[in-house]
DNA sequence: CGCGCCTTTGAAGGAGCTCAATTTAGGTGG
DNA sequence: CCACCTAAATTGAGCTCCTTCAAAGGCGCG
């Protein structure tokens, strides 16, 4: 179902934003070496599921995933969402289980990194180790954000952070800032912000009204992005 | 004002918490010749602030703190409590600058962990290595369920969740996990779990009527951990 | 003993939720 | 290519839980 894929990391289009800069020739050869196989996973598939033995982390090349714990009665809260360049999988590093799901938004594609490996490798090259335990605490600083907008913001307020934060990510991919399509239905943007899914309607369409975004179904424009980050800023310290 | 003092981890109350299992009594020297010193904290007073230079990590040997990110506007998100053998300072390694506040919730004491020093020796040793990445990836479990609790639990849910977290770390710390005296403010439980304080007051007082647990200001009596637990079962998936 | 802060408790108001109906888009098969 | 069907999105109305505002009680500390 998943055929293994060789990889070449030094001609990955999300290179930068997988690896640290400046490695070696050499060094991406052993990286690309540990990176043994791609997978594919078609949209609404499941990467990995929470209980899953943990054996490796995920860098998604192509496409956008969702990370969700899910309740018994059947809620789901979303914990994130990862596009191109960004690693999945670091929750099940800590009881060698994964603690929640990875639910490919679209047809995505994943490099898929043994963690014994990546850690041996770390072990030899300080700009790897590094560049890995960066990538861990910034989660942790990105949790730390998200934690405030739960707790504190109201739901325009949590609408406008995150498309700031979305059109940020388009930016840094190389996309138009301004205009994307989201791949995430109402109902995931409600859950990742605390809110349900007729509020997170409502709330784009007054964004609209007000001129600010133009919003058609998943397509977005934004217009006066000035509006929307002082409409956070007095949340956001700094 | 905070005096160095030699460490000795071999002997520490809270080693199991700090360390992995099964070091060698060599290793564990190399470990407390990095752990240089010690530090005196206060109540109230701040371990480290946002936007300071990050250069270490911080494990705490005695008492407490709270994170927490302030916003423009005054408000305060506590993002955790954080209690003896646990670690402080993980968000700083990201952008080499701290990214909230540690403040001490009584007087405390921390071992100062300079975090170069760590990298090297967990080089060297992957049991540490090991170790450390763990600590790191539970405090992203740990933050999903923050998340959960924030986006899908109502109030008293939240409180529930949270006296039985307190008393679960009161069990691994020795103490009892049905009496124990809470650290922190109705104020600071209420922006922890994203409510206000008369809310978390007034869900105290209904716990009590209830017969579940026994409140008297901060002093805290967990008469029926199965109610609490029944609270919260029908929100926490498994 | 008195002051200040934390906590408790009450009453009224509001932001977002629930329930429900309608519209729109996307996919399927004739 | 169009009609049909289903899922997603929009919009409305009433309700609920938490917040806000306010006041009183209790504890610790000088």
């Amino acid at each position: 179902m998943n055929k293994p894929i060789r990889v070449a990391c030094a001609e990955c289009t999300v290179r930068d934003l997988c690896l640290p800069p400046g490695l070696s020739s050499q060094e991406i050869e052993e990286v690309e070496a540990i990176v043994g196989t791609r997978r594919k996973i078609k949209r609404y598939q499941e990467l990995f599921h929470a209980g899953d033995g943990f054996g490796s982390l995920y860098a998604i090349r192509v496409g956008s995933f969702k990370t969700r714990v899910t309740t018994q009665d059947g809620r789901e809260q979303v914990t994130g969402f990862r596009m191109a360049g960004e690693i999945l999988g670091l929750d099940g590093i800590g009881l060698q289980r994964h603690a929640c799901d990875a639910v490919a938004l679209e047809d995505s594609e994943v490099c898929v990194i043994p963690f014994e490996q990546l850690e041996e490798l770390s072990r030899e090259h300080t700009a790897l180790q590094h560049h890995f335990h960066r990538v861990m605490s910034r989660e942790l600083v990105n949790d730390q954000g998200l934690m405030l907008l739960l707790g504190n913001m109201r739901a325009e307020e949590r609408l406008a952070t995150f498309l700031l934060n979305m059109s940020e990510r388009m930016r840094a991919r190389g996309f138009s800032p301004n205009s994307f399509v989201l791949r995430m239905s109402r109902q995931e943007i409600g859950s990742y912000l605390g809110l349900k899914l007729e509020t997170v309607s409502r709330a784009f369409s007054r964004f609209n009204e007000m001129g600010m975004v133009e919003v058609s179904q998943r397509e977005i424009r934004l217009k006066d992005t000035g509006a929307l980050r002082s409409m956070v800023e007095h949340c956001t310290g700094t």
